[in-house]
This record gives structure tokens, sequence and C-alpha cells, in this order.
DNA sequence: ACACAACTGTTGAATAATAAACAGTTGTAT
DNA sequence: ATACAACTGTTTATTATTCAACAGTTGTGT
């Protein structure tokens, strides 16, 4: 993408997520936006629809962040680690105040979504058709436990992360290895 | 002057005086520049002429900076203040290890003569045609004047500032009134 | 002496941002 | 009710930056 375009999207998203903590979104103007970016107002309108083409693409480029901040410890792997939770825990952790002005906007489902997404595919997949040993295994156990994951991490979220995310990772982890999953 | 022109030239001076710090002028290239920047090699060409020109233009930004920040205090009063020339000294403190720098690739002296005729755009001017016991006060003394001032900013700064600016504001302002200038 | 890599400064075509306008909308105060 | 100010979203011509290429230079090692 052109040099141009990369500068302009970036330092208006910052701008607007910056107004974003002063100010609720509905009383965010697009003149605010462009003045504290310094950019013309055109130049938004450019590469965004509206404002909240805006906030979606802040979200998208926030989501897209946490997974590759996480992507070395999935995808190598080809499976959910104990260090990729940590790393969730920790991401939730130092972005809280800005993912908490973003739920207020748009709600925790989007992010609970990919997050739970994310999991699915970090978790080994095993045939339907292996042994019914296996069952425990299956499209339903996984589901099963990246619904349980992404249960905890948004509990822990939402309750303002009441134990590091040492704790909860260790706790966590604890769990799935006595239930034989990892 | 078109907003874009003003944010490449502040981010190619920012950029230049970041690798200046780093290492000499001519071990600088226009790639390295451009790439510290983040922006299109030729994009440099477009507002600046060569390496040297550049530096120029960082020069006298500064210089331009070190006016404004002592303007008030100089301009509104219309003659030197104890507060700019304690401004004075402050800002070579703040900017000593920058000014080196600048020092080193183009000497001290485009800076002197700046400071020194600042200072006598600050002092008090007398016709010449006034009563002898204002002789005082004649071209000649404002001569005499700033060059002492210009002398003592130049000790202080290249003997790596031997003392706080408040100390030696102190001490060259009682110089000041006991020769009885101001 | 030669090759080679990195640099300089310039060009032209494509693309993006700017400035300045515009009509239409919304909210607010009088 | 009405005027007014601030906002939205769009358009136009203008200007700046980008990208990719170019020939020519400089410095380095073999």
């Amino acid at each position: 993408m052109d040099k141009r375009k990369q500068k302009s999207r970036k330092i208006i998203m910052e701008a607007f997520i910056e107004l974003l903590r002063e100010k609720e979104l509905e009383k965010i103007s697009m003149n605010e936006i462009a003045e504290k970016a310094n950019v013309n107002r055109g130049t938004i309108y450019l590469n965004f629809a509206d404002k909240y083409d805006l906030l979606d693409k802040c979200i998208e480029a926030n989501f897209s962040q946490l997974i590759e901040e996480c992507q070395n410890a999935i995808n190598d792997k080809k499976s959910l680690t104990k260090e990729s939770l940590l790393m969730t825990f920790r991401y939730l952790e130092s972005h809280f105040d800005f993912l908490c002005i973003l739920f207020q906007s748009v709600g925790l489902s989007v992010f609970k979504k990919c997050i739970h997404d994310e999991i699915v595919k970090g978790l080994p997949h095993y045939d339907q058709s292996e042994s019914l040993t296996n069952v425990i295994r299956s499209e339903v156990s996984t589901q099963f436990l990246a619904s349980a994951i992404t249960g905890v991490l948004e509990w822990w979220f939402v309750n303002s992360m009441p134990c590091s995310p040492d704790k909860i990772t260790d706790e966590l982890w604890l769990l799935l290895q006595n239930n034989r999953v990892i």
C-alpha cells in the first residue's frame, strides 16, 4: 500500500482513539478528528466511510495486533500453548482502558467471537472418524473447550482483572491439563 | 504553506537530527534519512537541495526556536531582561547535546553571531547626539556589552556548563547592574 | 584493473492529500 | 418560529508525495 495511505490511516486512527479516551463516540466530530490528526477533513473520507467505519477499522487493527502478538506462540506450534494464553491475558491487561472504551461503543461480542475462533484454530483437531475413545477430542469438545477458555477470559476482563495474568493463566492451564485436553 | 510540506520537512529534519546523534554527518546517507523519516528519498530532494542544505535548515529552525522561546521576554519589553538571559541559558542547557553535534559540523560562529545580534537588538539604543554623560550607552558600548554577554554565554557553553543557568544568570546580571547598563 | 555494491540526484507517470467551495442536516438559543 | 452556528458528506482543481527507473559517481575489495 502507498506510504501516504498507511500514514494517513495510522494518524487518523490514533487521533480518533485519543479522542475516544476523552469523550464518547457521539460527541466526537469529524472536524475534531481531522484537527487532532492534523489532516484535511476530506482525507478522512478518502480512507473511511464515516465515524463508525473508522471505529470498526480501529477495532480490527487492534484485534490484528493481538493476533500478531500471539501468533508466534499459536501458529508455530499449531496448537494452543500456555504461552499464547498468557500473552492474551497480558494483552487484555495492557490495553484494558482502551478496550473498555471500545466495548462501550461496540460491545464485547465482536471480540469474544474473534478470540473464540482463534482458540478453536489453536486447539488440536482430530477426525470424527477416529475411535470412540477419542470422542473427547471431537468437534463438540473443541467447542466446549474454546467456550470455556473464552468464558474465563471474558470473566477475568469484565471483572476488572481480579488477579494477575500469570496467576489466571496458571489456574486455567491446570484446569486444561486436568481435563486431559492438552 | 501546504500541510504536506510542513509535515514532510518536519519529519525529515527530525530523522536527520536523530541520525546526527548516532553518527557524524559524512557517514549519513540520504537513503538512511529517507528510511528513518519513512518518506520517499525523492521527497527529501523536493524539500532540500542536499544534505548540507538540510543541515542549514535544521540550524535555522533550531535558532528560530531559541528566538521564539525568548521573544516574549525580549521583544515585549524592547530591551534585554534578566528573564530573557535566563531563558537563553536554559535553552542552551536543554539542547546541549544537540547543539554540540551541530557545532561539530558547522562551528560555533553562526550561532554566536545570531545571539550577538539578538542581544544588540535587546539592548537600549540611544542617539550618539546625546550628552557626553550618556556615552556609556553609545553604539560602542552596545557592541561592548553585547560582546561581553555573548562571550560569557560561549564560555559557559564551551566549558560544558560549569554552573546552573540560574547561577550564571545571577552573576552576569549583577555585572551588568554594576556597570550601570540596565 | 576490474567488478560490485551503495550512493547521488533526476525524471515521469500514478496516486493521494489539500484547500476551498457547496448543499443539506442537526442542534441550540433567542 | 427563526436565525445561527457547527456539522456532514461530496466535489473540483491544485499540489505534493510516491514509485520505479535511470545514468553517473564513489568507495571497496580482489
